[in-house]
DNA sequence: TTCTACATTATAATAGTTCTAAACTGTTGA
DNA sequence: TCAACAGTTTAGAACTATTATAATGTAGAA
């Protein structure tokens, strides 16, 4: 999708040195035609596959908080042991497959508006996000 | 809400031996008039505060996730450290409240109904859940 | 080039949860 | 009635994702 040049600049726009670790991980999550889902360790497996000069595990969670705060990533709520990320920042949904424990993305055109007609005074709406949990079909 | 011999009688027949420590926790949880959400933590002082009879944390954990195996108890999809659970197992959905940690239920009449217009072949929906995000409106 | 704030790193610490294996108990049926 | 056994409790260890620490390195400004 973009060159380093374009990372360095998009990094630099966002108050975040670019440096060489934080250029390599915007080409692992950011290069891909389609978006994806991950948690901490399959980056860090991705990223070992993809250089030779590792990052320490400090490193990946720092810059995917760092990212997750300016918004360049989206943090999913499941339960699971692991946290898991989302380089889709669109506003869309999930299924959440058990067995698999794999995450499927739903199209926001996909679901029907979903309407709240309820709200706590003081509070404003952040997100409304839907989590479709399934199992397999034994039918 | 139900007094003793009724929480023997459901342990019982859901194939879970009626111990003490088992009713205990089945006061804390299912005694009240309201339901709630909680933690493993908020649970763990509840019980203290309502027994002298101290219950081992691996019992709560145990008691926790027989009930919630039997459908006794729901646990809620958030990213949090720990897990919550609630004790209103009906179909609704939650507001969460970042700053104060706070889970707040949404009656499932308060929801249009979601509907989602794709589906993934050979599993079957168990649930949909709706998360509201909430923080301060400071505007 | 020099300076400094920001970033990386190895490693330790933390904390929620699960595991282990020994002791205990509810239930069954002889 | 009570022995036998499967199910349960327990203290503590182990596990594991995540965060903290603090020393070292580096990007960018001047
Ligand atoms: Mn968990
Ligand atoms: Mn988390
Ligand atoms: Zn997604
Ligand atoms: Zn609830």
């Amino acid at each position: 999708m973009l060159n380093n040049s374009q990372y360095i600049e998009k990094l630099r726009s966002s108050g975040l040195r670019p440096t060489k670790q934080r250029i390599k991980i915007c080409e692992i999550l950011f290069n891909s035609e389609k978006t994806f889902h991950f948690t901490i360790n399959e980056l860090v497996k991705r990223i070992s596959k993809s250089t030779n000069d590792k990052i320490s595990l400090a490193t990946v969670y720092n810059t995917v908080h760092a990212f997750k705060n300016k918004g360049y990533l989206k943090e999913i709520p499941i339960n699971s042991d692991q946290s898991y990320f989302d380089t889709n920042t669109s506003h869309h949904h999930h299924f959440y497959d058990e067995t698999q424990k794999d995450l499927i993305d739903i199209d926001d055109a996909d679901v029907e508006p979903v309407k709240i007609n309820t709200r706590i005074p003081g509070k404003k709406i952040k997100s409304v996000e839907v989590l479709v949990k399934v199992e397999d079909d034994k039918s």
